[in-house]
DNA sequence: CACAATAAGTGACTAAATCACTTATTGAAT
DNA sequence: ATTCAATAAGTGATTTAGTCACTTATTGTG
């Protein structure tokens, strides 16, 4: 019903009652079905004003909500995938990129001094953005939701361990790479990138976890 | 509960009615609630007999199972995404394989000429088991939801397009690239594979949505 | 004009049933 | 002794009718 309908998030659906004679059920059964789609995140229920359409609709890989992530290592587990996955990427994104990606780019490359918005406002994560200009949706929420894994350690990551002008040079340079279209240079300065990263966060977990 | 009880899949839950007394509410309030767990197949209920635990509970990434796949060359974008990211996953795996990976290497590369436990055993799938021969779970994990989205049309794909002897043979070579430990032969190997896939679907799709 | 009271609309939840399905048990026929 | 159909208990699926909690636009008053 809301792809046939076209709604886009921020939508309002129909209330339950109108649902509920709409399909010829009870308003429980109803419920049972919003409540599946409130779990990947393709509704969200605002108590006393009524259910709307959330980002889930158009996102096919997400973070499983009911999985708590207890060991700590995987941090660095995370850290390892992003070290592998991510620089391709970026070659990618070299050899695709459109006018229009650079700008995303460069605006998000400036996001990384006061990154405030990151959470909300994805577009504007870095290393989204980045993944964004290969031209491939698939890989661009392939890497967003990489980025959801651990989103509690991830902020966590930015506010203590991240040096935020080396971390806007970094950003800087690799958007010069995609833009001169120098693939190799931008998925080195990529991993260079990440591996720092990953160095300032396993040396304070202390040795005996850093593999 | 599930994980404080240690639960895994196959496991049976609680009825809802015992769990709508240990939780003080009614059974539809329970009910709302497995269905999140549904959505993300932590979850499954079989009408009669009870509701299980399944293969969700330890899985990060998942394929959000609301979001149909309507537009076709979506496969293409699919095969592209891989094509990116799985060269470089098989790199690490050359680089970290333990001998059990070799063993569950062979053994899934076996599998590829008669893939017929492919869909419910994801570790005999051959690219599946290549990345957990990394090591590192969450890249297997990112692998495997992968290979989930459009899952209907891969089916198709394995059983129209692939010649299984040449699948079966590339799958091969990538374990002996994997076996010496030659991450670049592997990451060659592996890209020169997927995209053969890639130009036997495009040229099935016409030269139009070749791009 | 500002603002508190109001009313209508919405989600959240309850309570007590009934229906549909599965599965282990039982007991009779073979 | 074995087989197999009837049985009964347990489970999920859904209904019905209503109450509570919260939001929001409207309205009437100061």
């Amino acid at each position: 019903m809301i792809e046939a309908a076209g709604l886009e998030p921020g939508d309002a659906l129909a209330s339950s009652r109108e649902l509920a004679k709409r399909f010829e059920v009870t308003t429980p059964t109803i419920r049972e079905a919003l409540r599946r789609l409130e779990a990947t995140d393709v509704i969200r229920f605002r108590h006393g004003s009524g259910t709307y359409v959330s980002g889930g609709v158009n996102r096919r890989l997400l973070v499983n909500p009911h999985v708590s992530e207890s060991r700590s290592e995987s941090v660095l587990e995370l850290l390892d995938a992003r070290i592998v996955l991510e620089p391709p990427v970026a070659a990618a994104a070299a050899a695709a990129r459109t006018d229009d990606d650079l700008t995303a780019l460069t605006l998000s490359a400036d996001n990384s001094l006061k990154p405030q918005y990151a959470d909300e406002r994805p577009e504007l994560h870095f290393h989204v953005a980045l993944a964004g200009a290969s031209g491939n949706l698939l890989l661009r929420e392939t890497i967003e939701a990489l980025l959801q894994v651990r989103a509690r350690d991830q902020i966590e990551i930015r506010h203590r361990y991240t040096d935020r002008d080396r971390d806007h040079a970094d950003h800087v340079r690799i958007v010069e790479a995609v833009r001169d279209g120098d693939a190799d240079a931008a998925a080195a300065l990529t991993r260079d990138h990440l591996v720092a990263i990953r160095e300032a966060i396993a040396s304070t977990l202390g040795p005996e976890q850093a593999r």
